[in-house]
RNA sequence: CGGGGUAUAGCGCAGCCUGGUAGCGCAACUGCUUUGGGAGCAGUGGGUCGGGAGUUCGAAUCUCUCUACCCCGACCA
């Protein structure tokens, strides 16, 4: 490709509405542009980058027995009123309709369309397992899309639904997507973790998550740092810190603590550690109110909360009359002892002994409290995050934490949604019975997004090679006048390219300057500067986009040399 | 959805307070010079000032209203 019959626009400036990198070289590189609130047009340039990721996901998945299909974006409404989940995404659902106001909504996720397509085409256990899946347009109306297409309301995904008479079956068609999905993306060239995860809304038994190493991510991840255990945050076991209780050794005390509203101001009020105090925080329940008890220093998971049968669902504090009426005071004063509602404590708690709290009365804190003895609590639960530092779940190691980007999530559905709309199949005694399901999600938009996250420096992109826009850039001096730089070009363009290498001839009249600048920012990971300086000598300059260090090469071999470049 | 903000040329912005018929930088186009690290000079094109209504002799500017977009929060396979 030469640059003249090519569509290339850069931007010296960096756009004003991109806080993160990703967005900000995206946009700067032209590769997409920006239509309205999370839509984004891919231009030719970013095209040839989503196209590789894409061709990588299909050659993966096909090799690991998944059949491709494509099914409709556009999916009628009462598919989702089969399976009742029109409440659960809400207002992520964008709902259209057509002429004759039939309803239909632009389809988030396609579990519901590919389990009606089963239903029907698949009736025996003989024709099981079997895993579909598609790459196809999705849109979700995030409530706010953020960050180009890291978060973007439009988006590519790949999703995979795989079919199985028993959970044995399933868990191999999981096993092997799992294995697919760390061959995507160490070909594509990424650094990631794959940790355990919470399945929230879709439902299901396990679920793991594959993410993407960056400081930007906006998910925390945690690992062992000398075991295997990771996970995300919001499902990282958090093992409770104290092994046995310890014997009351102080009275209860209650003591005036005027204006201290937080464990931080409580704590250095009344001369104590942090982790000697408890804080109480109160949330709706399924049918009364619940108190949440946490230690001083630790925080509460509200997804972990959210998940208890108890808890209301999605999770919602009780705002400042609602905890008035319940504990008689505001927030800065509940505490466990005579708190009448349901209360849980976290693991750590349960064992603490004399510990501070709030006594229900504005401005006052007890001290030297013991359960059973002051107070009770009705349940034990995992509810706060775990923290750097602290054991591994599995004891192996100690907690690091670390940042990833979210590009795939695999699921062990079960048979949720074939129940729901009856999937079912013969099994060998000619019995229905319903199909267990696993899903597989990757984002192909994130995903490059991700890669620029990883790989760039503040020149601009540095692509892996298996996904670069081209491979080689080919940079004249003085392309315009110089006969022999021009003649040396395009026979090495002419070259390069009968070997089958992409390879981008930039032939605008512009100055060295501008042209070297430019591909840097585009990330080309092989540029070959072609001027008349070296070609004194019969040579031709190469220099690698990741460490910029120059080395003639002469005319001779630079075309074995590429090769091998690319090859390695 | 709650809070805050912005909307003027492709991009980034000034002008608005104090009403008088729109400007700067970058980009684009033409010419000349320059040619190994985002060149210089000269010139050119491009704007229903987000939409609608109102006040006024006159509105980018004042008032009302609608819309879009951005940020923070909550939300989030």
């Amino acid at each position: 490709m030469r640059t003249t019959d090519f569509h290339l626009v850069t931007r010296k400036e960096t756009p004003q509405d991109a806080e993160i990198i990703s967005h900000q070289l995206m946009i700067r590189t032209g590769m997409i542009r920006k239509l309205g609130a999370g839509l984004y047009t891919w231009a030719p340039l970013g095209l040839r980058v989503l196209q590789k990721v894409e061709q990588i996901i299909r050659e993966e998945m096909n090799a690991s027995g998944a059949l491709e299909m494509l099914m409709p974006a556009v999916q009628p409404k009462e598919l989702w009123e089969e399976t009742g989940r029109i409440e659960d995404f809400g207002g992520q659902l964008l709902a259209i309709h057509d002429r004759a106001q039939r309803d239909y909504f632009f389809g988030p996720t396609h579990e519901e369309v590919i389990t009606d397509f089963v239903r029907n085409e698949i009736n025996s256990y003989k024709q099981l397992p079997i895993n579909f899946y598609q790459i196809q347009t999705k849109f979700r109306d995030e409530i706010r899309p953020r960050f180009g297409v890291m978060r973007s309301r439009e988006f590519i995904m790949k999703d995979a639904y795989s079919f199985h008479l028993t959970q044995d079956s399933l868990a191999v068609t999981y096993q092997k997507m799992h294995q697919a999905y760390t061959n995507i993306i160490n070909r594509i060239g990424l650094e990631f973790r794959c940790v355990l995860a919470d399945s929230g809304a879709i439902g299901g038994s396990g679920s793991q998550e594959f993410h993407v190493i960056a400081d930007s991510g906006e998910d925390a991840i945690m690992y062992s740092d000398t075991g295997d255990y990771a996970a995300n945050l919001e499902k990282c076991e958090a093992v409770s810190l104290l092994n046995e209780r310890a014997a009351p050794t102080a009275a209860l005390q209650k003591v005036a603590t005027p204006e201290q509203k937080t464990i931080e101001a409580v704590a250095s009020f009344l001369q104590v550690d942090k982790t000697s105090t408890v804080k109480t925080l109160l949330v709706e329940g399924t049918e009364q109110p619940v108190a949440l008890v946490l230690r001083g220093d630790h925080t509460l998971n509200e997804v972990k909360a959210g998940n208890l049968a108890v808890v209301a669902s999605p999770l919602r504090m009780l705002n400042e009359a609602e905890i008035k009426a319940t504990a008689g005071c505001d927030a800065g004063s509940i505490g466990v002892k005579d708190l009448h509602c349901l209360i849980v404590v976290d693991q750590t708690v349960a064992n603490m002994s004399d510990f501070v709290c709030g006594a229900n009365e504005e401005g006052h804190h007890y001290t030297g409290v013991n359960w059973d003895r002051d107070a009770t609590y009705d349940l034990v639960k995992d509810i706060r995050d775990a923290q750097v530092g602290e054991p591994s779940p599995d004891g192996v190691g100690t907690l690091q934490m670390a940042r990833g980007i979210e590009v795939g999530h695999i699921f062990q559905l079960g048979n949720k949604y074939s129940k729901a709309m009856n999937a079912v199949v013969l099994n060998e005694q000619g019995k229905s019975q319903a199909m267990e399901m696993g899903c597989y999600g990757m984002g192909v938009t994130r995903m490059v997004a991700a890669a620029i996250e990883q790989n760039h420096d503040d020149k601009g992109i540095i692509w892996p090679a298996n996904i670069a826009p081209f491979s080689v850039a080919i940079l004249p001096m003085n392309y315009q006048k110089s006969q022999r730089v021009k003649q040396a070009a395009d026979q090495l363009y002419a070259e390069l390219t009968a070997l089958g290498i992409e390879v981008i001839l930039d032939d605008r009249k512009v100055r060295p300057g501008f042209m070297m600048s430019d591909f840097e920012l585009l990330g080309i990971p092989h540029q070959v500067i072609i001027g008349d300086r070296a070609l004194d000598n019969d040579e031709v300059e190469y220099r690698h986009r990741v460490d910029m260090q120059s080395q003639n090469i002469s005319r001779d071999t630079i075309k074995s040399f590429l090769s091998g470049q690319i090859k390695a």
